[in-house]
DNA sequence: TCGCCCTCCTC
DNA sequence: CCATGTGAGGGCGA
């Protein structure tokens, strides 16, 4: 029996928390930035409502054309509140979690469900079962979202994404390849420019042109892994599983530097929020890392990262601060050249064993030890 | 396995 | 001229 999965996104996410906030921003273009600090209008737009859209405004677009383009237009122009966001995307999977299955949470504004088994794989109740989602949600806290329905992870992304804004689509098994087919391949999850252009050099453009194309071929393209996940991908025959309860492999936080500079030291003062921020995750998740890798951004936008990996693993603030210094100062040598930003990131993350607790069951993995 | 880089994802 | 921030995963050399 074909799985019943689900996408679903919310529209435009945090301009659409700040018109929920204050309803008479409704009406008028709303862009949230983010503000580097470097100058008064440096940074980007973070998102756009659609009135700002349809001035030409987009994610990723500096302030500074931004403003340009809605000259005249009245805008709101707000400034990211990334702790807002959280909360309210945070009661939303909590509602999300009592109306699927599995709820697998991908993004601050979206996520991946399965409803198989509630639905018995009947495409007809799963509809209802997304229109109730899109309801409660509407009901709650008054957010339109869009929602894709598929055999798969692919298929139930680009369900929700032809959706948009406010939308259901429901691919039913049946009906999969002939929804794909036309579509270009780079509208695949997985597929941007890189993998794009190379597939329209062997002459693919569309998922129907993937879904017949030579596996050799690909595989001498693109390796094994991802090969195969593009034929799967391109006859939505992807058996990705939607997971709950994924824990974070990494966390990480690059910051915009006030000025350009390659001194450790001062690289070091400007991240200690940065770090602190950090070593503040790793503790609300009981985690301490293996892994510290400093990164730096040079001004031609170019990343370099040099890191460490510890026997031991690494928790508290200090020891950080010193392994991020450590790391810059090595960068910074091999290098030469200023950064225009720099940041950290902690993997290898591993759980701080609950002594108190653990000590009461016999841990399977000591017998490896 | 580690270290580094690349690609991609979202906004 | 202007270019944020977070995280997953794969390739590849050593």
């Amino acid at each position: 029996m074909p799985r019943v999965i689900g996408h679903i996104d919310l529209d435009y996410f945090y301009a659409q928390v700040e018109e929920v906030e204050d309803p008479s921003l409704k009406g008028k273009p709303v862009v949230v930035c983010v503000f580097s600090g470097r100058t008064e209008d440096s940074g980007v737009v973070g998102t756009a409502n659609y009135k700002a859209r349809a001035l030409g405004v987009h994610s990723g677009m500096p302030i500074v054309q931004a403003k340009n383009r809605l000259d005249g237009s009245d805008p709101a122009i707000i400034r990211m509140n990334h702790e807002k966001y959280e909360v309210v995307s945070g009661r939303i999977m909590e509602l999300l979690e009592h109306k699927v299955d599995v709820l697998e949470p991908t993004g601050i504004d979206e996520a991946f469900f399965d409803i198989t088994t509630s639905t018995e794989g009947d495409y007809g109740r799963a509809r209802k079962a997304a229109e109730s989602i899109k309801e409660s949600i509407l009901a709650s806290e008054r957010l339109t979202c869009s929602v894709g329905l598929g055999r798969s992870k692919v298929v139930a992304k680009l369900g929700s994404d032809m959706a948009k804004p406010d939308g259901l689509t429901v691919i039913v098994p049946e009906k999969t390849a002939s929804v794909l087919d036309p579509l270009p391949a780079s509208k695949l999850y997985g597929v941007g420019p890189k993998t794009s252009s190379a597939l329209e050099q062997m002459g693919v453009r569309t998922v129907g042109e993937l879904a017949k194309a030579s596996p050799s071929d690909l595989e001498v393209r693109f390796g094994r892994k991802l090969s195969a996940y593009l034929l799967a991908a391109a006859t939505g025959t992807d058996d990705d599983p939607v997971v709950a309860g994924l824990e974070p492999t990494q966390f990480s936080r690059i910051v915009t530097l006030k000025r350009d500079t390659r001194d450790p030291q001062d690289v070091l003062s400007q991240l200690a929020d940065g770090i602190e921020h950090i070593h503040g995750k790793l503790v609300a998740s009981k985690k301490s890392c293996r892994t510290v890798t400093a990164i730096g951004i040079l001004t031609d936008l170019s990343t370099k990262t040099k890191s460490k990996t510890f026997d031991a693993p690494v928790g508290d603030a200090a020891a950080l601060r010193d392994a991020t210094l450590e790391l810059f100062q090595e960068l910074s040598a091999s290098i030469g050249k200023d950064y225009r930003r720099a940041g950290v990131r902690v993997s290898g993350l591993t759980g701080i064993e609950d002594q108190s607790s653990l000590s009461e069951f016999v841990d399977p993995r000591r017998e490896h030890v």
